[in-house]
DNA sequence: TCTGGGGTCCTAGGACCC
DNA sequence: TCTGGGGTCCTAGGACCC
């Protein structure tokens, strides 16, 4: 894999033959740190890492003069200032990312309206059908690189080839600040000498897998026997990575799609034995779970749990309900009463529920309809006031909170 | 060195139905 | 009599991605 510090990096030719290589990926350099050099640019050239100061945090992002010092995001915070003392670390500001994204993803629509989002801070662009005034794939890519210069100040790198997974290699390949075509003819001799880990699919385990099995390279990959690849990986895997690695990737740029599920997790600075403690946090968790539940018109059917313990060790668990539903205090109830069937546990380390199963929202039948006229008033007073205006009595500490809504007669 | 938080997808076993 | 097979749903866990 690329080393993310930019000492591999890799460009092309004004001349690079991009016939046929219709799709882009677009990718923001360091982006969180990127931004918030924007709002503070004293700290230009400065090695910088984003990342909450907390003892159990990880980094978030790295300037490329942190990289250096083998700084890299997920890294924990405490490693990464050994590596690198003199960091300079920045709180995150999740709003101001959030406004620049969408202003990325504007100008990708400059250029073509066949945009997908990945994640916050890259994408891919379907330039096929461009008009001329766009011109050739590459010429596409020039203009956005130049056009998100200009107007936000944050550098994009591009990939350009004929597939999306090529088009992702390509754009880390020309990090920081580069484009790079890979030609449509040349995509099975650019794949085979990368390791087996660039292929998207292979983390860690299956890198470990691979190599186990004298499989070090996309080429070694791309000339091992179906049959034996899924005997090591399972079937959907096996037949995933195996296509990929003879350049095979057939997946359109999809502009839309439907979420599956939505979650909300959090790490505690220290472990938390207290079950009262832990059913707070659930509250606090589901609450916000049925709040983005009601913003996105969604009900769930299935509530899920996850559980980490102080060693790190994980537990899910989950119920499907009779009905569907966007209720925090619903969602609350779930999550609870599958905690307490996990039973006695040992201390907990991290907390979360996940709503899933998501279809467009039902009208429920049932003594929710109290709760979610509570709720929903309580939305509608954030959205004038702003977060954190607006919190519910039973979400204070040790209150117990007023009795809930009465069902219905 | 000691591991965040938002997600997606896959596997495997068991229940249940026909 | 001691035992089929396919399909679907549910649940738990794991790998992976950004």
């Amino acid at each position: 894999m690329s080393r993310q510090d930019g000492r591999d990096r890799l460009v092309s030719a004004e001349d690079a033959d991009d016939t046929g290589a219709t799709i882009l990926h677009a990718d923001l350099d360091a982006f969180f740190a990127s931004v918030e050099l924007l709002d503070r640019p004293e700290l230009r050239g400065r090695p910088v890492i984003v990342g909450r100061d907390s003892p159990r945090s990880v980094v978030t992002a790295a300037t490329y003069e942190a990289r250096r010092y083998g700084v890299n995001s997920a890294m924990p915070m405490a490693v990464a200032l050994r590596r690198c003392p003199h960091a300079v670390v920045v709180e995150p500001h999740r709003d101001r990312y959030e406004h620049w994204s969408a202003r990325f993803f504007e100008i990708c629509r400059t250029i073509t309206p066949l945009v997908e989002p990945v994640g916050i801070d890259e994408g891919f662009l379907d330039v096929s059908g461009a008009g001329r005034a766009i011109g050739s794939p590459r010429a596409a890519a020039a203009l956005l690189r130049e056009r998100v210069r200009e107007r936000t100040g944050l550098v994009a790198s591009v990939g350009v080839a004929g597939s999306k997974f090529v088009a992702k290699l390509a754009s880390g390949r020309a990090k920081p600040d580069g484009l790079l075509v890979v030609p449509v003819a040349e995509t099975v001799a650019f794949l085979r000498p990368l390791p087996v880990d660039a292929l998207w699919g292979v983390g860690g385990r299956t890198g470990e897998r691979l190599r186990g099995r004298a499989i070090s390279t996309i080429g070694e990959l791309a000339d091992t026997p179906p049959a034996t690849l899924r005997a090591a990986l399972g079937d959907a895997l096996a037949q995933r990575l195996h296509e990929l690695a003879r350049g095979i990737d057939p997946r359109p740029v999809v502009t839309e799609r439907a979420e599956r599920s939505i979650g909300r997790e959090t790490t505690f600075e220290e472990d938390v034995a207290d079950p009262a403690e832990l059913r707070r946090v659930l509250r606090r968790l589901s609450d916000d779970v049925g709040a983005r539940l009601r913003r996105a018109g969604c009900s769930a059917r299935t509530i899920a749990i996850k559980v980490r313990f102080g060693d790190f060790r994980t537990i899910s668990r989950s119920r499907t309900l009779a009905e569907p539903t966007d209720v925090g205090h619903a969602i609350h109830e779930a999550a609870v009463a599958l905690l307490d069937a996990a039973g006695e546990i040992p201390p907990v380390r991290l907390i979360g529920v996940r709503a899933e199963q998501l279809g467009p929202r039902t009208v429920s039948l049932w003594e929710e309809d109290a709760w979610r006229e509570a709720e929903q008033a309580v939305d509608q007073a954030r959205d004038r006031f702003g977060r954190g205006a607006v919190r519910p009595a039973r979400l204070l500490p040790d209150s117990g909170g007023p009795r809930g809504p009465r069902r219905p007669a």
